[in-house]
DNA sequence: CGATAATGATACGGCCCCGTAACGATCCGG
DNA sequence: CCGGATCGTTACGGGGCCGTATCATTATCG
């Protein structure tokens, strides 16, 4: 079940996928943000400020940046945590779930259009 | 020889891509410059200013000022076109060329770590 | 020729993101 | 109880990218 992809395949994949996000203006999440945004939806809760941070290799105010813009676009929540109140948990939402759902369609739809080599 | 990925397959490609690319501090392209880059070193040439655009579906000054940036960067180089002069040929460079095949790289080293399902 | 079209570059105002440094709030150990 | 550690946020200065409008240069055609 190994998923064999030649490197001529991986570039039209990335390209092709690459062009659909540009022409689609509505999701123009930067790389840390898509980064970000597949971790907390990929990865097991709970997340934290910190713990995307270290998990990313970046420093605490480019996670909270990254939640504040993600926040205005209903894709993620915060919540503070009741049993250490200097936490923070990250929280996922439909519209996030949905957008997720969305890049996964992109990716497959045009894997399948791949052709050989 | 059609590249069967699933879903969930997808999604995690893209993010362990993009965790690398995140933690690689020296490439940090923005989905735009991706595009572009890919488009130049996959699609046959001559490129021009105005082509990229309409196939990226955005604006002139995008693409002259994701060249300037990407010139910066030794991964790409304008000439003018000597048989008419308003045109601007977009040529490639070896820094260009590595970088696209790091990409490459990544990608199908990150396909082949892809358990099932 | 001269007017018009086409190409790429530039100016402008605005927005977002970055890294460093500091901050308030909260927890914890002595 | 209190000083230090931890957590997330904010302030600051700087830089990049965006879209619109405009520009200089070059080609085309009557």
């Amino acid at each position: 079940m190994v998923l064999e992809i030649k490197p001529t395949q991986a570039l039209r994949l990335w390209r092709e996928v690459h062009l659909d996000l540009v022409r689609d203006t509505q999701s123009d999440l930067s790389v840390r943000q898509t980064a970000i945004l597949l971790t907390i939806y990929l990865e097991l809760p709970p997340h934290t400020v910190r713990g995307l941070a270290a998990r990313l290799g970046v420093t605490k105010p480019v996670i909270t940046r990254a939640l504040d813009s993600m926040g205005k676009l209903g894709l993620v929540s915060r919540k503070r945590d009741e049993f250490d109140k200097r936490n923070v948990v990250i929280q996922r939402t439909v519209a996030g779930a949905l957008a997720v759902e969305h890049l996964a369609d992109l990716v497959t739809a045009r894997a399948r259009e791949l052709g050989p080599a």
